[in-house]
DNA sequence: TTGTAAGCGTTATCAA
DNA sequence: TTGATAACGCTTACAA
């Protein structure tokens, strides 16, 4: 089923069915009824391959992801996916798992413009890669990016969100803080550890490298790393998660340390995710605007797509510090002399 | 950069270095040898859009996905791709969110064989229309799957898994089970409903409608079915939930409630999510084989692929019944008289 | 073994 | 307004 046969039934030539097809002015009225009739009853659609390879652009905007068990970042892609369905794109997902040659791979596709576009959410690429795809796709970074690199992007103030999480902390008496992060070095990673550092130097707290464990974000794996930091002569009177995924995983080890969880220990979680607030405890987490970042990053997108220009425009989105249970004041322990 | 600019190049026709860089045999060694240094140096990469134009396969497999926000769905897909991937099929992700009209317009991407085949991680098409499909392209069914339409399909036995699961509750002594359901009409939850009936039935207790409720898999929507159940006059002992992450939600309710879990009243999940081990309670939970259900239905969709045989066979996988805190034998209040 | 040329399904240019 | 034709990048008869 192919133009031709529209044609052939229509009686007209496959360049007036084109015309009529994609909804042009230039052909008269009643030829184009009758054509998109015809059409309708072989059931005909537009080879996809044929018009991309043409025109070269496919209308399809693949979204790389590092990590796909990641409620945060899906749900950041489905806004995003909305956006961009409602201007007639349609988007993707390609979990590439942190397997960088299966990436490049993939971003084979954007050369033959199978793909129109790119948005990123997290990426294995370098600087240099990302830039020099940059000056000849359209692509945005979304949530994780590449510091410096001159792309668009859209994330959230990482360095601060851990920051003021740490402080509240602080606030609640704590200065033996673990911090449970990623082993992926990816940005949000790093600024929220820069974050973490600059909230205990700000208060005076020294900063202790055995403090800092790394997880996968996987819950187990917040439970290996709290029952490692449990084998300190001195433990952490706190946690900092860099997940709630591994905040429920900390919760679970200090649990079954006989630590209660917030009347011994403190917990702060980071994403707010669904689980965060019907755990039990509930986690005090850091929101993230999943739908607002995924908004925007088909926007910048959208705006490379549209007008071939190229902003490279960085925008931040603001977090929030959800209070529930798991943080609480430290209560200290007076000894009598 | 084409296959034109790599025969300019290394001064052979388009035809020797399409042959080239197919690995095809009837090419001379060292001539093949210098095309394909001539293709390095230029970066060259097929454009998978004239490839799948001349071919009629892309060699892209889309995994069309009701609901993204299910880890037990997203893992069974990364097993897909992995195995995919090794025969060197490229897997994507579409998430089309319950949305008809829009898997419907993803579908049209087979028929100029943009992609070459679907593995259906559920779907919102009838019997018919997924027969239609079936007979033109490669696709199959991966855990959910329409009752009795003929494609090939892999899935694992949701009516006995069900059944077992409030088996077991009945057998901890409980005969008012409420059960968390899912608002979706999917082939899984049919079955596990059936499941639930079955196992009351074959108890002697009978079954009460109002015991059943429905959410969205959210969380928050388990949260709120146990709040609507709590307000009965009698309201259950023990909860049946469809996915883990209801039963959190579950969990949750009964706890503002006052109710402990599992001293007061038992909790069984669905799926053994990475959360569930790691909550607190634990949730007994019924075990998917995640990987193994991917696998499979790569195994078959490549069947088709490479074969282009059509068994329509279908694999039912086992599950198990994964014991841990969240589920007790029932306290009974004895009566003084 | 290598090259020429047709064709996959479209759309844009140009002429009618 | 409509139609013939070239072109997008690739593969494969067929011819050399």
């Amino acid at each position: 089923m192919t133009i031709k046969d529209v044609a052939k039934l229509s009686g007209y030539s496959i360049a007036t069915v084109s015309r009529a097809m994609n909804n042009q002015r230039n052909v008269d009225k009643n030829i184009r009824a009758k054509i998109l009739e015809c059409a309708k009853t072989l059931d005909y659609s537009p080879n996809i391959l044929g018009k991309s390879l043409r025109n070269k652009d496919s209308g399809i905007i693949m979204c790389i992801m590092l990590n796909i068990n990641n409620n945060f970042l899906a749900d950041a892609f489905l806004s995003a996916q909305k956006q961009l369905n409602n201007e007639g794109y349609q988007a993707i997902l390609c979990p590439v798992s942190y397997d960088s040659d299966y990436e490049k791979k993939l971003l084979h596709l954007l050369e033959g413009r199978l793909m129109a576009g790119v948005i990123f959410f997290g990426t294995t690429l370098g600087r240099r890669e990302l830039e020099e795809l940059n000056v000849r796709f359209p692509i945005v970074q979304c949530s994780e990016y590449i510091e410096g690199a001159e792309t668009a992007f859209v994330s959230i103030e990482n360095r601060l969100a851990a920051f003021e999480g740490v402080t509240y902390l602080i606030q609640n008496g704590h200065t033996r803080i673990g911090m449970i992060s990623s082993k992926f070095g990816i940005s949000s990673t790093k600024k929220r550890e820069t974050g973490y550092r600059e909230a205990l130097e700000s208060a005076g707290i020294s900063f202790v490298s055995e403090l800092v464990r790394k997880g996968n974000y996987e819950p187990e794996s917040g439970y290996q790393a709290t029952m490692e930091l449990l084998t300190l002569p001195e433990p952490p009177t706190a946690y900092f998660c860099v997940s709630d995924s591994m905040a429920c995983g900390c919760i679970r080890a200090l649990c079954n340390s006989g630590i209660n969880v917030p009347g011994d220990v403190s917990v702060l979680g980071f994403d707010n995710s669904p689980f965060a607030r019907n755990m039990v405890p509930s986690i005090t987490t850091i929101g993230l605007p999943y739908a607002a970042i995924g908004k925007k990053a088909s926007e910048l997108l959208l705006e490379q797509l549209k007008n071939c220009k190229k902003d490279n425009e960085g925008v931040l989105l603001p977090h929030e510090l959800v209070l529930r249970e798991s943080v609480k004041p430290l209560v200290r322990c007076h000894r009598v002399p």
